[in-house]
DNA sequence: TAGATTGTTAATCGATTAACAATC
DNA sequence: TAGATTGTTAATCGATTAACAATC
C-alpha cells in the first residue's frame, strides 16, 4: 500500500466528526458532493481521500454514513487502547485530563504525575495525582506507551531521556521542547497553543492592514 | 505584494521561537543552513520563507538573529494589541487564561465570562469572572475584536450570532462548532485537541501495525 | 581577493482539482 | 433502462527543493 500523506491523515478526524454528526441526525447516506459542501471541501478531495483506504461508496448512490464513520474510526485506530500517562497537573494538565474522552480516542489514561506537592494526592478524572519521583517506578511496573506532556519546556528537558529510556515512544507534547529532533524514532504530536494564537494575530493584521 | 501561503504563515511562529532561543543564548548571526538544521527544515525553505517578507540576510554572512527575530515579530503583528474576551472559565478556559502570555502574542485579555454560578466572581489572571448574561453589555461598552471560545459546541452555537452581530470577527475556537462555515468573513483559528490526539493514534498504529 | 552565503530563478515533486468511464 | 455518483486517471496548480549568479 502506498504511503498516505500527512495532509490526508490530518483530515480524517474531521471526516470522522462530521460523519458522527450526520449519523446522529439520522442521515444514512451522503454523496461526496454533499459531504464536501458541509465540510467546505470539494467532492474530488473527498473521493480521493476516502479512496486512499478503500472503496466505501457505491456508484449512483453515495456513501453509507454509519459504515463510513466506523471505517474511518477503525482506520484512525480509535478502537485500539494505548496506555498513556499525563505529566503535569497544572492548569493545562487538568484541562486535558478532564476535557477529553480518551477512551473514544484510542487511549486510556492510567496515571498523572506532578511536581507541586500541593497537587499530589488530589483526584482528577478518578485518578490520584502522584509525585514526579514515582514516574520511573510506575512505568517499570505498568505497560505505558504514551506520555502526554503538559509541562513547561524546562521541565520536559530533564525528563525526556528517562521516558525514552523506559521505552516510551509516543508523545502528545504541549511544551516547546523539540522531542522529534532529539529522538527521531519517536512519534510526536505537538500542540503549540501560542503558535496558533500568533497565526491568528497575523491573519487579523493582514485583513485589517 | 503576492499573497503569502498559509504554510509559510504557520511556520513563522516556529522561526520566531527558535530565533528567540538563539538570541537569548547569545548567538548574533546564523546562516540559513544552520537555522534549517536546528529547525529540521532545509536551507532552501528558510531562504524562500524569509524572502516572502524581504531580504533580511547578507550575502557571505547570514542573518542577524536579533533583527530577524524582531522583524518576524513585527510581521506576525505581535506588537499590536487586539482586545479579547474569553468565553468559558471551565478547566480549559482557566488553562488558557493562566497559561499564555497574551501581551507578547498580540492580544490583551480584558474579560472572562462563564455560565456556571460557582465560577462567577472568581479571579483568573487578575480578572474577575463575569456572568454569561453580561457579555452583550460588556462588548457594547468596550472595544472587543476577538473572542476565545473554550466552551462546548452546543454552548457556542446559541452565542455565536450575538458575538457576530456585536461586531466580533476574530475567533480562537476550541469548540467543534464550525464558525467559518456560518460566517465566511470571520477569521477563525481552530484548536481541535481531539483531532490532534486522533492523529497521534493513527500514527502510532501505522508504526506498530 | 577568496570564501561564504544570500536572493532568486528554474526544476522537481506532490497535492488538489477536473474529467470521465464504470457501474449501481 | 436512465440518472446519479463513484473510483480512478489525467491535468493543473502550488509548494518544496535545487542550482547558481550576485555580492558581502
Amino acid at each position: 500500500m502506498k504511503e498516505i500523506s500527512i495532509q490526508v491523515i490530518k483530515r480524517l478526524p474531521r471526516y470522522y466528526r462530521f460523519l458522527t454528526e450526520l449519523e446522529s441526525s439520522g442521515v444514512d447516506k451522503i454523496s461526496s458532493t454533499k459531504l464536501a459542501q458541509i465540510m467546505s471541501s470539494t467532492a474530488s478531495q473527498v473521493r480521493q481521500d476516502l479512496n486512499c483506504f478503500g472503496g466505501f461508496g457505491q456508484q449512483g448512490y453515495g456513501y453509507p454514513v454509519a459504515m463510513l464513520r466506523s471505517e474511518i474510526g477503525r482506520i484512525l485506530g480509535l478502537d485500539h487502547t494505548h496506555t498513556a500517562i499525563l505529566l503535569g497537573a497544572g492548569n493545562l494538565g487538568r484541562a486535558i485530563a478532564t476535557h477529553l474522552n480518551f477512551e473514544s480516542l484510542g487511549f486510556r489514561l492510567t496515571a498523572i504525575f506532578e511536581k507541586d506537592k500541593k497537587l499530589i494526592g488530589t483526584m482528577l478524572r478518578g485518578i490520584t495525582v502522584m509525585a514526579d519521583s514515582d514516574i520511573e517506578d510506575y512505568i517499570r511496573r505498568n505497560n505505558v506507551d504514551t506520555a502526554f506532556l503538559t509541562l513547561p519546556k524546562n521541565s520536559v528537558e530533564p525528563l525526556i531521556d528517562k521516558l525514552y529510556s523506559l521505552g516510551i515512544r509516543n508523545f502528545w507534547n504541549f511544551s516547546h521542547f523539540d522531542i522529534a529532533r532529539k529522538y527521531s524514532d519517536a512519534i510526536v504530536e505537538n500542540v503549540h497553543l501560542s503558535d496558533s494564537l500568533m497565526t491568528l494575530c497575523y491573519r487579523i493584521n493582514v485583513k485589517n492592514n
